[in-house]
DNA sequence: TTCTAATTATAGCCTGTGCTATAAAATATA
DNA sequence: TATATTTTATAGCACAGGCTATAATTAGAA
């Protein structure tokens, strides 16, 4: 079964905005878990944001201060760290996202433990397009 | 609708595991390339494979140093790249990964480009056990 | 209040993946 | 064969994201 392929030109294109994905995933990652912090104990402190993430504090603190600088998340010195409006909306999104994506892979016969684990690796390369495709799907009967 | 979350254990480890897989998921890409490029001209040059992952030439030649260190290819200096026996397999694995992540995503609804674009992301990060249930889904009626 | 424990920040290192500029080798042409 | 062109390699830089070790600050206990 013969497959046509992309010209070389889209395929250059394809591998640059997988590249560019994942640039945004990590910050995407933090956003969405200050969030669920930050809902479920009141605040996102650092030690905690580092063990969830599964990384050494000193890494999530470096992390934090590049949401920083893209207007993501607001901080002082040893105390919490709160998202911007513009990094809530991110979370939003993003979380939504995380959900339609496990729902799918659940609708298809993925276990919840594999789908959580899948998706977060899955989701930051879901287009606008194939997003509204699996809206669709998982409303569908 | 309240979501049953993870532990934080469990969700540490998602993290951890997309971590790591995107650490071979550029390997995976670059095996994949050269397999292509040797089918369609019989052979892989550095100059092709930097225009179809759409980097720079150097850029390729590093990967390409790190594929031979990790044993996934050969090549002498100046001459073209070959894959070995083991990356062989990989690419052959990869590419039927590809094959069916697309045809899952256009079965869903996506078109053709946006599910070729989106699966370059996506594939590294699909376990075994999802692939599993993807192909099952693109089997059934 | 003072001292100890926990938390966060900082310094400095490594690796990977990009890049540009330039050198070296192979190929093609005069 | 000699020279020009193309191709590949190398050098050196930047940035992101890991890490450990250590300093600074905050919070809790004596």
């Amino acid at each position: 079964m013969p497959e046509e392929k992309l010209s070389p030109e889209k395929q250059a294109e394809g591998f640059s905005i997988a590249r560019e994905k994942q640039a945004v995933a990590l910050m995407e990652d933090y956003v969405e878990l200050i969030a669920e912090l930050t809902d479920e104990l009141g605040e996102a402190r650092v030690a905690d944001i580092a063990e969830r993430m599964g990384v050494a504090q000193p890494t999530a603190t470096k992390a934090i201060a590049r949401l920083k600088r893209e207007g993501l998340a607001t901080s002082r010195p040893y105390r919490g760290v709160f998202l911007t409006a513009e990094g809530a909306q991110m979370a939003k999104f993003v979380y939504e996202r995380h959900r339609t994506l496990v729902g799918v892979l659940m609708k298809i016969g993925v276990s919840k433990e594999a789908a959580e684990i899948d998706a977060e690796g899955i989701e930051h390369f879901v287009s606008d397009e194939t997003l509204a495709a699996f809206k669709k799907f998982l409303s569908d009967p």
